[in-house]
DNA sequence: TCAAAATTCCAAAGCGCTTTGGATTTGCTC
DNA sequence: GAGCAAATCCAAAGCGCTTTGGAATTTTGA
């Protein structure tokens, strides 16, 4: 059923009929019920390509995830992000198409994208800290949001973040509290923007409390189960094993945990734990008191809003580039306490 | 830059520039050449939705994720997924197109792909027993391939799979074959295709090797990390505790060994497990050797495959349906052993 | 009651491409 | 060099929609 059928079956032109199903007001409310009711039980709506074409608009946003070569994995947030993305667009009409390339391709995706006219605009993933695709976005002139940010760069751009630092920073200050002095980080790849926030957080706290930071206690790579095994077990090996861990997912952090008891130490009494928690819907955090002490913000919600955003910024072009700073929220479970005595 | 630019800019017409990007033959190799120069030169192509309009293909294939309410968990199976099936997507210039739904509303977007013309076809994920899903698509006439397979049906459809009972079925006689008798199943949610397969393979192994199933020790339900670990850890109360446990996925996995080193027991000395991995990236199974012995079968792999045989049938709509049954590999870690003698 | 103002509708152009049917040119054959 | 097939190109229609610029009808005001 298309437009032209749908108009003769109602004996009106194609014109009134699109009015009257795109709210325009110049058609009497009589014949805008009688289309809107032919058009449900016709099963009638109008072709994306066409309306597309029509307008001028794609109705649909990208998403491009880059797959690098240097960490082949599929960021598990992301499944969380794009649900809450999802459910802005479908509110708004709009569709979500992916890309996942491997991201010596992503600068002709782009490209690609904006020449095939195929979305109004993108959000960008997984930023590193001197971000190469904001300059390439603002030079092809798609709008497009990020999901974090870039800390080098100069012009503006809308962007949503969670405050990695500020997160890590009242986590570590919150196990000095607890009386610990050795505090080991199990971070992501620091060149990650997140991951370099997060580290800055942490060693801001440390310097507050006077205590240099140790190389051998930070550790920075892909955030899988085994590295934050890897990474936990030789912090705990060394003669002066850190007496808390700051992780930076909670998948690593189920390795750390698992270092832990390996060595016979119980965590929360011998080893104190924080993780940030995406809260990511296959790894519920326990279930009345939370297993991980843990920093967190939603990665979904951040989704639904940071689509918005983007809606919007499309919606306005005009308008300064929006920004939001989410603030993560610290959820104190078994995995703390207080530092244990030196013998 | 649009077709008719790029024509007058080449002094050619629009038919001959189409035609030469297309690969007709009747352009001579001299133009074609200047053309596709010039394309590359000018940055341009076609604009997908004037070219789908024109051709009457969407030359995108929908992904539709339903998010139940039932289990509000967006299946970390699938990032992986369809990071395979966009590598075969982008390979053969067609675009991904994702909608996440809640469940109830599944239906009317299958409508509405369908009557937007928004995609030649769609991938289904997750079925269920008995899946409705399949006959809808049926009726509507949308060209459709299924991860996985719907027990209850009987029509047929193009599907590709995992052999879910033979994976669990070897897996679980390999146990027997330690010298275990007690084995238990920490399973997914059983109405899910996969799951009810998965247990099937189970129980057969259990009835070749003259035991009764024992309610007691099989478990189903959302494959958190908690729920294994809640799971393992009410089997290993009983007086009559497993030996053995089989897992469905790698991350139940993690709590299932936790629950045994609570216990301070040895996972593979005291309690074996196996597990299904899926091969996701963010859950390497240890280094050189793994840490669990599992059934294994990459979903990253299946998404490329599935996609090409979708791609294949909807270029070829004469054809049967494909199908396709991939077997797991057992791969033997440390998590296994043979059955602790009975004091 | 009649002109002016609303209201309600429509024909046709245009969005950027593919493709049909035909026109023009070139290359060969004799 | 005439005649014909092959090679090369083009104008125009059509894909399904929106939107412009009017036309036809109804309502309103004095």
């Amino acid at each position: 059923m298309n437009l032209k059928e749908l108009s003769q079956n109602l004996g009106l032109s194609q014109t009134t009929v699109s009015r009257a199903l795109n709210g325009y007001p110049e058609v009497s409310t009589a014949t805008r019920r009688r289309v809107e009711e032919a058009a449900r039980t016709f099963n009638y709506s109008p072709s994306t390509r066409a309306k597309g074409l029509a307008t001028g608009k794609a109705l649909a946003i990208g998403h491009v995830i880059p797959l690098s070569s240097k960490h082949e994995m599929v960021n598990p947030v992301f499944g969380d992000f794009i649900a809450g993305a999802g459910e802005t667009y479908s509110r708004n009409g709009y569709e979500m198409i992916l890309s996942i390339v491997p991201d010596e391709d992503e600068r002709r995706i782009y490209q690609g994208l904006k020449s095939r006219r195929a979305v109004d605009g993108v959000i960008v993933h997984g930023p590193v800290m001197d971000d190469p695709r904001i300059p390439l976005l603002h030079k092809l002139g798609l709008p497009f949001a990020v999901h974090g940010r870039a800390s080098v760069n100069e012009t503006p751009y809308a962007w949503l973040d969670m405050n990695n630092r500020n997160a890590f920073k009242r986590a570590t200050d919150f196990l000095f509290d607890l009386g610990h002095r050795r505090i080991g980080l199990v971070n992501g790849l620091e060149f990650m923007d997140f991951a370099h926030r997060r580290r800055n957080g942490y060693t801001a706290s440390l310097s507050d409390h006077g205590v240099t930071p140790d190389p051998a206690l930070m550790r920075s790579g892909e955030m899988t189960e085994d590295f934050g095994y890897v990474s936990a077990r030789q912090m705990l090996a060394l003669d002066d094993a850190p007496t808390a861990i700051m992780c930076s997912s909670m998948i690593s952090a189920l390795g750390v945990r698992r270092a832990i008891e390996e060595k016979g130490l119980v965590m929360g009494k011998d080893v104190s734990v924080i993780s940030h928690d995406d809260v990511l819907s296959y790894l519920k955090n326990g279930g009345d008191t939370p297993i991980f002490t843990a920093t967190r913000s939603s990665v979904r919600e951040a989704g639904r809003q940071l689509a918005q955003m983007l809606l919007d910024a499309i919606e306005n072009p005009a308008r300064p580039p929006q920004t939001k700073l989410l603030e993560a929220e610290l959820v104190v479970g078994c995995s703390t306490g207080p530092a244990p005595r030196k013998d």
